[in-house]
DNA sequence: ACAATTTTTTAGTTTTGTCTAAAATTTATT
DNA sequence: AATAAATTTTAGACAAAACTAAAAAATTGT
């Protein structure tokens, strides 16, 4: 597999939400940043390894062959990621753009010695789960703050916008992984949320409230 | 760079001696195993980038700031080689060709980083010394054992072959990096050497003595 | 010195991944 | 249902890095 073919597969599984579902040319090049043209012929030549299913005009969703090889870039991107952040104190917000490097490095004995260094983790410094060499994980039980009542309480456990911006913002807010939030009240007028943390209560908007993921720990 | 140009940099300064003399296009090309014609291709390029002096027929050496390439190169690699030994337990003879793609990845902060995180090495575990960020080293004065009279004594500091056959040759053979070496007898109709270690005096070929370096101690 | 050999370069292709422009197909609008 | 708009594919071209075959230059042997 070469770079480019792996970062390909690596976009259509992310576009198709983890769900196997058709993806359109027009979505991969956008997000690629190539022009659909590029992505008619790599689809083509991704279909030839039967990587992914794909029909003309149809749009292009992945084998299970392909859903495996994706499963395993992320699961390389995500380790390096947490090396990042646990063994060379970066911080999550800077670890993104290096595990994209790092992602593509060819080695099973590297993968298999790296988890093991690091404890076998099970999620990413940003709370996305870590599947295992077989491409097994966890799916956990996270909701957007947005989505949830007044009075359910959780841990956040993961951010939908894993922007440097975004990551800086709940830095610079005290806002971090593993702690513990409680919704206090919902603004109906701009969807903004009251919620308690250890330190007080703070206000946030509707679209941080979109981008923090928590785990339900009691919903009232 | 691309990942190819920086190939070519680093066979030249290895081939040049670390000596910035001229280096023959049949020699790169036997290197990195591909044609003369793609070398002279290639050396064109680079002499546009003026990463390298080069007259038509006249051979190539390295410009300085082509050196200065090549010798972030290779401290990336050596740094590498020490963490996957030291952090990831990887044996000497398996570290090289994880290196030779882990050398490529692009961020200075990321080897910043590593280098702290690994205690700031002086040399990599075959003994190679790493350059710092300026491409400053210090070139040890080290000697094959095959260079040297009887009565000398040093520690076994570097290889001249690092094959990772080599390499488990002198594994199996419980000489390692570090042991402290005398030599007592050289024979001279086979020019094999017998040396005394902690675990007694064991006899080696001429092959083995003209690939292990011994930093002399006294010299007697 | 000059012919033979070796080394190096040039010229012309190939493969991978990209692009632009134009054609084909699907989807949306009236 | 017909037309307009958007999406997707095809056709042809290009840059990077490799190759083969042939020409040019340097080196070697007599
Ligand atoms: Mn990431
Ligand atoms: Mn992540
Ligand atoms: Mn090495
Ligand atoms: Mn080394």
């Amino acid at each position: 597999m070469t770079l480019s073919e792996e970062d390909y597969i690596k976009t259509i599984y992310h576009l198709s939400d983890f769900n196997s579902k058709s993806v359109a040319t027009n979505a991969i090049a956008e997000q690629m940043k190539t022009k659909p043209s590029s992505v008619t012929d790599m689809v083509k030549k991704l279909s030839e390894k039967s990587l992914v299913n794909y029909k003309k005009y149809q749009g292009v969703s992945l084998s299970e062959k392909g859903r495996l090889v994706a499963l395993s870039i992320i699961r390389k991107h995500r380790l390096w990621e947490v090396f990042l952040v646990d063994k060379l104190n970066f911080s999550w917000d800077e670890v993104h753009v290096v595990a994209e490097q790092l992602e593509h490095i060819k080695s099973d004995t590297l993968i298999d010695k790296l988890d093991a260094h690091l404890g076998y983790p099970k999620v990413d410094p940003h709370g996305d789960p870590i599947p295992n060499k077989d491409g097994v994980f966890t799916k956990s039980v996270k909701k957007l703050i947005s989505e949830l009542p007044v009075g359910s309480q959780g841990v956040c456990v993961g951010v939908n916008d894993s922007s440097a911006a975004f990551l800086k913002f709940l830095d610079k807010n005290k806002i971090a992984l593993g702690d513990t939030f409680k919704i206090l009240e919902i603004e109906e007028f701009d969807g903004s949320v009251t919620i308690s943390t250890r330190s007080g209560s703070i206000s946030i908007s509707k679209q941080i409230a979109t981008n923090l993921f928590l785990e339900i720990v009691d919903e009232e």
